[in-house]
DNA sequence: AAAATAGTGTCTGTGAGACAGTATCGC
DNA sequence: GCGATACTGTCTCACAGACACTATTTT
């Protein structure tokens, strides 16, 4: 069929969560050579028989290995190349996914911040950066950093979860004008958050699924 | 060392080229099953003692199967699952590449228009709409267009390009006024096209590099 | 001169940022 | 009342689209 050797094919999942103001990545510790004993992100092999894709292997492994059932998932980019790990030519399809609301507090990962994860197995550190930059550009111009929160939210909280996700501060004025024109949410009528302040107007998201603007948030 | 299986990895590439004003995708005659003797993208194995990643891959294709030399050539995204290929999972590591200038007159490709390339083999047909929406999204943000271009173009031909692969007009002067502040091109001083009308300036690009602006095009 | 393409100047509407001002809570 | 957070109204500047206008070539 072929004369040429398959390279070794994984699936990785940069986890991310908004946790304490800041970007949080979830590492486990490796258990088998190679790095055995050093921090990485959770990854595994395709499992032919049941996964539908890759992006079916990543939800498995956020599932099995962290314990996480609702969050968004989607393909970063597949990273390949003969030194990345010593076991030979290799080709890693990458995955990032954003945990809906709070971690749980039984979760088996560790979460350390996103910016500066500490050193890590493989180029488990590119990786994150690469998920970030991916993550500022999609991010302005698309509902995907609400997928960091749970199904009810304030406008602060939004803006703030855009400014964590964009790393930069935004206008509150502007921002409630053009979230409110993207349709991006939807007030949840009646319904209050009980601040320490002011009460604010809880909203949700229209459509749960990815939804770009054709403005920059 | 694992106990799954690995599935069946490629490397595709969506060979796309501006010919008689519209966007054309080169395909090629499969000589083997599965679907032998349908056209499909041109693709291959990973040649793990040659090729220095993914994108080497899809260079050594555009360069043995389709005699292209030069092209821009990136990633777009890994295809992947159970029933895509008869022979059983797999995925595919999707690479776009831009045709610098004509297509040479001894390609061994068959050039149809990118938009209405006819049922392919596999999954092809998807992988080429899905590269041309990547293109629309990135084209507008990007001197991406340019690199359709040969090395000296006029400005009437650079907003041309950015019409094909963004499948609108563009209105002329707001067009030159930002390339002009995007900094994609240089004028080459003293050299004028020999048009059919009044001679025009022509440029080269600044940087053949992807470069992004702030701003649409 | 007419046709054709290249290139410029100017008006206008839209939208983003800035920021002051108002509203509603806890204390 | 005061502090804090939530929200709104308005001004101004930047920029995109529209389009008329000028410029330079071939025929």
């Amino acid at each position: 069929m072929h004369d040429h050797p398959l390279p070794i094919l994984t699936v990785d999942v940069v986890l991310l969560s908004l946790r304490d103001g800041a970007l949080q990545v979830g590492l486990t510790r490796r258990d088998k050579d190679p790095f055995q004993g050093e921090w990485a992100l959770p990854g595994g092999y395709i499992h032919t028989d049941t996964d539908a894709d890759t992006t079916a292997t990543a939800r498995r492994v956020a599932r099995d290995k962290a314990g996480l059932q609702d969050v968004y998932c989607e393909q970063l980019a597949t990273i390949s190349g003969p030194e990345r790990d010593p076991r030979g030519w290799s080709a890693t399809v990458v995955h990032y996914a954003l945990v809906r609301g709070a971690v749980p507090k039984d979760s088996p990962l560790k979460w350390r911040p996103a910016a500066a994860p500490g050193p890590l197995a493989f180029d488990h550190n590119g990786l994150i950066a690469a998920t970030l930059e991916r993550l500022r550009g999609k991010g302005a111009y698309s509902n995907l950093p609400a997928f960091f929160l749970p199904a009810a939210f304030t406008l602060s909280e939004l803006r703030s979860t855009y400014e964590q996700v964009l790393g930069q501060p935004l206008n509150d004025a502007a921002f409630r004008r053009k979230i409110e024109e993207s349709g991006f949410v939807t007030p949840l009528p009646g319904q209050l958050s009980k601040a320490t302040a002011r009460p604010a107007q809880l909203y949700e998201l229209t459509d749960t699924s990815l939804k770009f603007s054709h403005r920059r948030i």
